[in-house]
DNA sequence: GCGACAG
DNA sequence: ATCTTGTCGC
């Protein structure tokens, strides 16, 4: 069975979730100095059927963008919440595969294992990438956490059945928290560092930030061109 | 049964 | 996610 093939149902898609997640690795396997991160989002034409997804290389040590790419096409999966990936992991992928330099890690816009079934967008982009990654939400998603303090770089655990699956972490002084969690191969501690590295400016990583510009204004060069 | 619900 | 104006603030 195809992990993503188009005619899933939602119970067929619950069941490829379970088999997936039987290959995530949740050890740490980052060395201590990653080079280059890759991040991805997608945005939607208003009928919300089709979309331009965009993943965004760049340099950890400078923040500077190394290189971009985009995918567009049809989304056929629903939006489910708890199915995100099987919305956007294929057009992901297509743009993935169009980079030519190899991210050292991946950093997704939504969830990781801090997810109703532990398998977020952020863990299947690894697990079928192969490669390390995290996920940066914007919201809560129904998790269970106190507001962590006020300065950059407090955090304060999301929690859920007794499990910590992730952190609600305050990426600039006095604005909304993200919340993280690690996908596939990366460490909480990891995941954080790098968060914080790549928000010096805005609340969110400037990854994610380029990739969801890039995306939008894909759809703006589309309309305007007809 | 009703509301909530990553993007 | 997306539809949307003005508005407050640096």
């Amino acid at each position: 069975m195809e992990p993503y093939e188009t005619s899933l149902d939602v119970a067929e898609a619950v069941r490829a979730q379970s088999a997936l997640r039987d290959q995530l690795d949740l050890t740490n396997s980052l060395g201590t100095a990653p080079e280059f991160v890759a991040g991805l989002d997608v945005s939607y034409e208003v009928d919300s059927r089709y979309a331009a997804a965009a993943a965004v290389l760049i340099e950890l040590r400078t923040l500077e963008v190394r290189e971009t790419a985009i995918a567009y096409g049809e989304v056929t999966f629903p939006y489910v919440p708890g199915l995100l990936a099987f919305r956007e992991v294929p057009i992901l992928r297509e743009a993935l595969g169009k980079l030519a330099g190899r991210p050292d890690v991946l950093v997704c816009d939504g969830y990781g294992i801090a997810h109703p079934r532990r398998f977020g967008l952020a863990c299947h982009i690894g697990v079928v990438t192969g490669l390390p990654s995290f996920g940066v939400a914007k919201s809560p998603f129904g998790m269970q956490f106190v507001d962590p303090g006020s300065q950059r770089g407090d955090w304060s655990p999301i929690v859920d059945d007794g499990e910590v699956l992730g952190r609600v972490l305050r990426t600039q002084a006095g604005i909304k928290p993200v919340f993280l969690s690690v996908g596939h191969r990366v460490g909480l501690d990891q995941a954080t560092e790098l968060t914080l590295k790549m928000s010096r400016e805005f609340r969110l990583p400037e990854a994610i930030r380029k990739a969801d510009f890039l995306s939008r204004e894909e759809l703006r060069r589309r309309r305007r061109a007809g």
